[in-house]
DNA sequence: TGACAAGCCATACATCTGTATGGTACATCT
DNA sequence: AGATGTACCATACAGATGTATGGCTTGTCA
């Protein structure tokens, strides 16, 4: 697996992507048919099998609109140029798409988490900021993690050194806390996301 | 329109954006049906006729999984309360999903942008950053823009004063560049994201 | 008491949809 | 010359799917 896509590979992954972003749901295959003009399902068949070949995209058998992508296309992307002048078809200078379907995959152990307060901004971590958590219930020395003190959640770095466990605040008015056994360590800080108004 | 959801219609539109995240895909009347043990089809159509009469759904009419999300939905759920005990159905004490689409409408406007340097560390934006862009041509004071510098795209808050603009870095140690004609501003800052490895 | 809405059920049907069978045309490589 | 792979076509079919018709029950509110 993961060969070479072929031109038209490479044009029905495009449309997939296209489709995804456009109504939330991938296209059926006759869907796809229609886009290219194929007077007959199976040519689209021959194509997935090719990007199933490849490695870009799975199908979920007997279920309708059941390609999913695996390697991203969902999101915003990432342009490694910036073009100056007429704001047209992002289309080529795209480097990647950023999304985070990656980061949740579907197994429901990934979360959001609004955070309170300003202990953690030396690490660029702000009041209001979201944290992208995954739940784990150990963590190495210097992630960042979300842990629960006193019934709240909150997130700082795990600092372990001679055997105990501390939670340090990116923030000079800040103290750390020694990590008892009755916090909780929730999980792993894998992600932040800011949004401005 | 917009009146107010019944608890089994949130229910319905929960398990939606559960489906939504966990396969990419909005779930069919039937599986609907199915998550709920209703015995009819039916029944889905009077939930969803509710959603959609509240606005928040919207169905393309004999299309399979018609069902498209007005409010968003598609992203990674922010929980309010962490759950301290067992990671079971996340999707009751979800508050809201935190996603990209309403971020990027499908207009091209919206891109990424990876961050170089460190020159708005004290905004909580650092080296390797994705800032996430809507292009724009003219921008208010005190936002964050990505503007043409010598031909390289720079992060810097734009501040009007005295009828001039100036480039203003969120970090001492660099200097502001004030906005001439040549340089040219590409567009608003309205996101951050960062990941961790 | 009666109107009304919410929530549910049984059944039916045309069409959509994934998938299979069995092909053709045209390049490329051996 | 033969093998191989890509790209396409025609047709068929079982099951999935949206949608409609016609009900039933319960609680709320006037």
């Amino acid at each position: 697996m993961d060969r070479e896509l072929t031109d038209r590979q490479r044009q029905v992954l495009r449309f997939i992507q296209y489709h995804l972003q456009r109504h939330q749901v991938p296209p059926t295959v006759r869907e796809i048919a229609g886009q290219f003009h194929f007077a007959s399902p199976r040519t689209v068949q021959d194509h997935l099998r090719g990007l199933i070949r490849a490695g870009v995209v799975r199908v979920r058998p007997h279920i309708a609109r059941g390609i999913e992508l695996l390697g991203g296309g969902v999101g915003i992307p990432i342009v490694g140029r910036v073009p100056a002048g007429t704001p047209s078809q992002p289309f080529d200078e795209v480097e990647g798409y950023l999304e985070w379907r990656p980061l949740s995959p579907p197994d429901g152990q990934t979360f959001a988490l609004r955070v309170k307060g300003d202990s953690m901004v030396n690490a660029g971590i702000l009041d209001g900021d979201y944290v992208l958590v995954r739940r784990q219930e150990t963590a190495e020395d210097k992630d960042i993690v979300v842990a629960l003190v006193d019934g709240e959640a909150t997130v700082k770095r795990l600092v372990k050194q001679d055997g105990t466990s501390q939670l340090v605040p990116e923030n000079p008015s800040h103290g750390a806390i020694s990590l008892r056994h009755d916090s909780q360590l929730v999980g792993k800080v894998i992600g932040v996301f800011r949004r401005y108004v």
